[in-house]
DNA sequence: TATGAATGAGCATTCATTCAT
DNA sequence: TATGAATGAATGCTCATTCAT
């Protein structure tokens, strides 16, 4: 149920919702995030929220979904590759879109981080299917073309391999952005490329004697 | 800060309290958890809650504190070992140890889930050193007598690998504990040798002519 | 920070919830007053006062505001004179429509004293800024003016000379009242005399040779 | 019904209590103050206030009493005296006391103010009699002196006078404090003088022809 | 004599939501 | 279509006091 006449809207009004929105849930997570602050916020009356959205649950499901599509189309399509040399190659540009776009829109980082802390949660039970992760699965195609080339291990199921490169790369992406705010030169390039050597690592097939990543 | 006259209590009252705010901070984390419900599940006074503890930091930090020195109890000493092969041997013993007691405690996992989401908070400055986490170093020890060995890379900082392997630990407990709650028979044996695997695989020095891990 | 929509509220609701709170800040004063309580008297919803105020400072400030405009439009515009005697008569005719408004008001001449409580504490700090006293300067006007005329002494500082005499005349309104409330008949006539001669009295100018009043 | 065994405790002991008791009323007031803040502050377990006092009221009534007590020692007898400006200047002397013993013991004045406070306010009304303020009459039997002689006006109601002075003292040493408290010099004796004067003016005697003051 | 333990009532404030118009 | 008005339930916390030992 996620959004009744609020497409309807003008452009700016939207804009000034969804960005209120957006900054009170990027900083608060979603059970921290006040809707009376929200409206308080957007200068908005509070009747209007409840016009535009059902309520709570409904503002942060259209922020979520808004924020992953944004992600999505800053990461692009993925170009067709051929050896696993080249295969890591594409990731890191596709990785670096995402990187910098993150960069230059760390509220949209938080808004996304917001979903990793309620995926932790046991009782975000009802909110968690609302949000439709499941419909992104660019990455998990990603993967499988990564496991037909042979440069992504296919002895252990697909979403384990997913969750453990997400834990990874969030936890970098964290360690960065605390840098990053203390106001440390970031140089994202290199960023990519650990990021990169480290998935490599951890994903590279083993080899079924000795049991080594095969590079 | 943590306790008053609370550890004077009887055994049994003293577990009642605790248990009753384990289940609440393990289960909606630290902002999310209701000091009332807490109270109310206890079947106690919400007076004598202020007579116990400060209020809901200094119960929580006491009830941290105390799944902390759990964990580190049941992880034991780390026996000195020579080799590279030996080091991660030992690193699996010791996991499986930590791994075992969690997944025999399940509630307390959560509190230091409840501990980890704090520290994605930005704003959960006063609590944060409260716990006393910089007093819990027996991983970083750990850690660099690895490095000592050269079976971790010494070419990153220490706390930015610790924060992955703990990124990658955390993720994989997840996963298993969706499956187990699901009631999917768990092998732990396995889940620890995949689990150093994958350690191992993150923290293996580069070689420096080809940037691959060195075995 | 005082009045959001409340301006825009039908007049005997208004007058309903400053009426209720009126008589609780002048029966307890501030501290000693309880949001609680005026809202169960204004048999009005909790909610609705945090809709109209921002809390308990808020209604607090509106109240006293209200009640120093009151007296200010009773007591009226100060009449230029030009002799001495003509300077206190001046006086004792805005007194004595101070005098017979606060006699008329009992409850108001509370929330005023509730304000001469709050200035004697050292911790109603960020309260007593709100009240926007220093914009209430009428009388130090008229001291200024008599002190021009000869009429008072000009060798002490102005807001002791203030300070005095509003303690002078806080007490003898106290003590009217108390015998007021005990249905005693009060001869307003003769209390403002009273006082204005006790004025007279005290910032009489010294004469530099004997040190008495100079009359 | 003021204080059961309390006598009996050490000396030690009882300066502690009343310490504690004494800087928490100064600062507060009799109802802005916490029991509970000066039990914690005085280090002593609950229950033992309980034992010693009847509760909250019972403890103030004995710190009050005590600090009446103490000054009224510190401003000693009054010296008969036989004109006009002897008795003014005994009466000088006789503040001079009170004054200097106020300024080294603030905490005391605090805990007279905090009974000026109190008499302000309707609802004190079961605690001031145990106060039995009744019971210190010395000022009373000098202005009776000082009517005598003819320094003090006869022909209003002795408590008015009484309230009236006390209202400028209070005022006076509170804008005197202020000061002190900003760490400007005070010149006491110049304080004292001034008040003095004050005090003439206000009860000297009206000339029955022109209503003047009569020096 | 002395105190640790426990309590119910109250505090100001914020929450997400609904309703009447 | 749009919003001002109103609300019940909950938040964490402090209060003075009592009771059992």
């Amino acid at each position: 149920m996620p959004i009744p006449r609020f497409e309807k809207l003008d452009a700016e009004s939207r804009a000034t919702i969804l960005d209120a929105a957006r900054v009170e849930f990027a900083a608060h997570g979603y059970d921290g995030s006040s809707y009376n602050r929200i409206i308080a916020n957007s200068g908005r009356s509070k009747s209007s929220f409840y016009y535009y959205f059902q309520g709570k649950q409904d503002l942060y499901v259209t922020v979520v979904k808004d924020a992953v599509a944004q992600f999505t189309e800053a990461v692009g399509q993925e170009r067709p590759v051929e050896g696993i040399e080249e295969f890591w190659a594409e990731c890191a540009r596709m990785f670096l879109r995402f990187y910098e776009f993150g960069m230059n829109n760390p509220v949209l980082v938080g808004v996304l981080k917001s979903v990793f802390e309620l995926q932790r949660q046991p009782l975000g039970g009802d909110l968690l299917p609302q949000l439709a992760l499941k419909d992104v699965t660019w990455y998990e195609t990603t993967i499988q073309r990564g496991q037909g080339l042979g440069a992504i291990r296919a002895d252990y199921p697909i979403d384990l391999i997913v969750a453990l490169l997400f834990a990874v790369l969030e936890a970098k992406m964290r360690w960065s952005l605390e840098r990053w705010f203390s106001s440390e030169a970031i140089d994202i390039k290199q960023d990519v490329d650990f990021i990169i050597d480290l998935f490599r690592r951890m994903a590279a097939p083993a080899d079924p004697e000795t049991g080594k990543p095969r590079w």
